[in-house]
DNA sequence: CGTGCGTCGATTTTT
DNA sequence: TCGACGCACG
């Protein structure tokens, strides 16, 4: 992972020119113009399949190559874990980088590591565990009961959104503008809400971003830190950046007019702009360019991905759209087949059409792998997958639950936080009578309220409920005492495989119907944990960077040999005062709540893949259905009637924008379909067809049933007799049974192997060995100058890496980097 | 305290 | 149609 990069190695390369000059050897003139682009405010407009991603990484690449940036001044900012996952990959075979030092990662991600590093000043505690949506809603709902309001004026999904997207607009409860009571009171909620997560120790994700925001706003000093190390910072996707990322990456970056300016490269696509619903502002590439005094914005339009008329249907269809900042796409790829649409009687009719082409297209050598049918909105799978099923064809669901976000994920997951953290009310009370211990709402009742009138924790309340329910209450407690005191210098699978014999899930799971899965699950946990310890930077290579003495009190150095991976979810910054650490528990939760796992489950099984428009933005395929392309749906009806939803902007548009990303996802072959009768909520719904095809161009077009024919007429209907003929009981993916099929359930392909990890070597972890050079030993008595007296409990890793839990008791078990932290043994 | 039944509501989603 | 969720009952 880490090969020697830095100035010195840059020197001794031989001959940089040519070096980067192989780099720029396959870009064409455009991509080529903004690679090498000068260190100034940049905004490059990339089409679909223009080669964005290559941009981007040959960007990096060759300001490293150029000696223009050491990799500590190199931050790139991405939505998902992915796309910066895939950077990374990218960057590194390219070129030789040490991507220690790196910031490459998700918005969340980096927000993390910035506040890790100056927890202090952020005023979190060092182990501030991040709360997902979910745990996030029943906050809410929970303060909404305690507040005795009303749920059905107040209902806690929607106060929840009231209060993320207050965050996302860079507003605390005292920035809101109260128009009227019903405001009033969701502020108050609001307020609430944020003493709350305060008082628990935990972030949600808005809070990640605008707690970060708020950070370098307030302190000059630390502002001016981290301009001066980042010199670049370059983002993807920024037309899906919301109010506070932009406003977040100006801090870093630096206002427009001021000096030191960060050289900041923006790369987007407006018309690939479909997350509006959720804030995101495409008004930001304008914005960008105004202010930031943009000289020249580069237009990636040459397509590398589709053939002609999949981009003459694209590029006449956006073209309804107005106030683009204007692309053409083209290719030199010539016509290609005709873009074929085909019309059906019912859904069932369309997804019979489907397996028919679908095979056609395996005849004709294109794998399943590389066919996705697309649909506006989840629903509509059903019927799909219930025809593939029957046909025996395998298929993959994108989308659904992730692996943490498993229930019987999330109540380990509690257990574990609660580990952590004891006073992490969330985890406490989803766990507090699951599996059931006699626990019941009226104990837990009582103990909110004896909480709330002392100010403290459930847990620390405890003790406040008398009578049986106390008793009972007391023994859970006890529980989470055991295991915190059990679990002290174990290894992370230790605690985990304890925290699993003991507090009852499994049993629980047992004695479920259907709960072998779940056990499964639970054991998967274990394995995800030490994939956690190898790759994200508890292993062999992780931790510990020296202090730079110039830097603000608890900031951050220029990166060193030991900064942990660019793309680790958590890293290890070290306290500058103390050294001390996160633990590894404590950094495995944070992993867990960033990461949400893969649901790409058989990635590598040759199965027609079936997403949704959205999920199937960035992919590519050799064919591409799109399906239900019926007026109501796809445009769908509350996007075509909202008047301009939060982001902004036409809903139309957006949907416009949605079959524009779903066309564009095509190399070969383009198929579009829609219904006559639909089965919608238990009713059939007649539906007439898109708007959209009057966008189109007709001679890209070929309609497979001619246009005048009517309902119940011609091809429609044979496709459907003869699969009615020859269907029924074909052969069965996966459990050879024809009946029972369930969706959701598909035992067949997409929800059976979900996250696996590899299998790793369990030699680094739980080394008691001595490790060379700090003549630490378990059981050591030692001395620290914060923390006073201490016991050794473990040691892992070696070298620079090496680090220590100690228990300094009255100040708790704390997990040091000995690089940094000075342990003195006593005798 | 757990189960069963009725009501309600149903774009899109990453972190 | 189907699932999540709240409430009433045993």
């Amino acid at each position: 992972m880490s090969l020697p990069f830095d100035d010195d190695a840059l020197a001794a390369a031989p001959s940089p020119s040519a070096g980067s000059a192989r780099l720029l050897d396959k870009l064409n003139p455009e991509q080529l113009e903004a690679v090498t682009l000068p260190a100034e405010p940049a905004l490059i407009l990339a089409g679909a399949g223009s080669g964005k991603t290559r941009v981007l990484t040959t960007r990096i690449a060759w300001l490293l190559q150029t000696g223009q940036v050491s990799p500590g001044g190199v931050m790139a900012v991405t939505f998902t874990n992915k796309a910066a996952k895939e950077m990374l990959t990218r960057l590194t075979t390219m070129l030789p980088v040490n991507a220690r030092g790196m910031w490459i990662g998700t918005f969340h991600g980096l927000c993390n590591r910035f506040l890790r590093a100056h927890w202090k000043m952020a005023n979190l505690p060092q182990s501030f565990q991040i709360i997902d949506t979910g745990d996030s809603q029943s906050a809410v709902k929970r303060l909404i009961k305690a507040m005795n309001l009303d749920e059905e004026r107040y209902v806690p999904k929607q106060v929840a959104w009231f209060i993320a997207g207050s965050k996302d607009d860079g507003r605390r409860p005292k920035d809101v503008d109260i128009k009227d009571v019903h405001t009033a009171k969701l502020v108050e909620i609001y307020q609430a809400y944020e003493d709350q997560c305060q008082r628990e120790g935990v972030v949600d994700f808005a809070e990640l971003m605008l707690r970060s925001y708020e950070l370098l706003r307030d302190h000059p000093e630390l502002r001016e830190h981290y301009r001066r190390r980042f010199r670049h910072i370059l983002v993807d996707e920024f037309q899906d950046t919301n109010r506070l990322q932009y406003a977040w990456l100006r801090m870093f970056a630096g206002q427009p007019g001021e000096r030191d300016v960060a050289a900041l490269f923006a790369v987007g696509d407006d018309d690939q702009s479909i997350y509006g619903f959720r804030g995101a502002q495409v008004g930001n590439m304008a914005d960008f360019e105004r202010e930031y005094h943009v000289a020249k914005v580069i237009k990636l339009e040459r397509n590398y991905r589709s053939f002609g008329n999949i981009l003459d249907s694209a590029n006449a269809l956006i073209a309804h759209n107005a106030g683009r900042l204007g692309k053409n796409l083209r290719t030199e790829a010539g016509p290609g087949e005709p873009v074929r649409v085909f019309e059906a009687t019912s859904d069932f009719a369309e997804a019979q059409w489907l397996i028919e082409e679908i095979q056609q297209l395996v005849r004709s050598g294109t794998r399943f792998v590389e066919q996705a049918v697309l649909y506006r909105s989840n629903a509509q799978s059903r019927v799909i997958e219930s025809a593939l099923f029957n046909a025996g064809i395998a298929y993959r669901v994108y989308g659904g639950l992730r692996f943490f976000e498993r229930a019987e994920v999330k109540h380990a997951l509690a257990y574990l936080r609660l580990i952590e953290n004891p006073n992490d009310d969330t985890s406490f009370l989803r766990v507090v009578n699951f599996p059931a211990r006699g626990i019941g709402a009226r104990s837990v009742e009582t103990l909110q309220d004896a909480a709330r009138a002392s100010g403290r924790s459930l847990y620390q309340s405890v003790s406040a409920v008398s009578g049986a329910a106390g008793a009972k209450l007391a023994g859970f407690n006890k529980l989470i005492d055991d295991l915190h005191e059990a679990t002290r210098g174990e290894t992370l699978r230790m605690i985990i495989e304890r925290m699993l014999a003991t507090v009852g899930l499994i049993e629980f799971y047992r004695n479920e119907k259907e709960g072998q899965d779940r056990i499964e699950n639970l054991e998967e946990l274990v394995n995800a944990a030490e994939a956690f310890v190898t790759q994200e930077g508890f292993g062999k290579d992780a931790v510990a960077l020296p202090v730079d003495e110039t830097a603000p009190p608890g900031s951050i150095a220029e990166p060193g040999p030991g900064e942990p991976d660019a793309l680790a979810a958590v890293n290890l910054l070290p306290d500058a005062d103390t050294g001390e650490i996160l633990s590894p528990l404590a950094a495995f939760l944070t992993h867990a709540a960033l990461e949400a796992g893969d649901n790409q489950a058989q990635a590598g099984q040759d199965a027609v893949q079936l997403m949704t428009v959205h999920a199937a933005k960035g992919l590519e395929f050799d064919a591409v259905f799109i399906t239900g392309l019926e007026e109501g749906l796809f445009p769908h009806e509350n996007s075509v009637t909202q008047i301009s939803s939060k982001g902004g902007g036409d809903g139309l548009e957006e949907e416009r924008r949605l079959m524009y990303v779903a066309i564009t996802r095509a190399r070969q072959r383009l198929y579009m379909s829609f219904c006559q009768t639909r089965m919608l909520h238990g009713q059939t719904r007649y539906n007439i067809k898109s708007r959209f095809f009057d966008e189109l161009p007709e001679a890209a077009l070929k309609w497979i049933t001619p246009k005048q024919q009517g309902f119940g007429s011609g091809y429609a209907q044979q496709y459907q007799q003869a699969w009615q003929r020859g269907s029924g009981l074909h052969g069965v993916v996966g459990t050879g049974r024809n009946e029972g099929w369930r969706p959701g359930s598909s035992s067949s392909s997409s929800e059976a192997e979900v996250f696996r990890p590899p299998p790793l070597p369990t030699a680094m972890a739980n080394s008691a060995a001595k490790a060379a050079g700090h003549g630490l030993r378990q059981g050591m008595s030692v001395f620290h100058n914060k923390f006073g007296e201490g016991v050794v409990l473990t040691l892992e890793g070696t070298g620079n890496d090496a680090r220590a839990q100690v228990n300094f008791g009255r100040h708790g078990a704390k997990w040091l980097a000995l690089s940094v932290a000075k342990l003195t043994p006593i005798e």
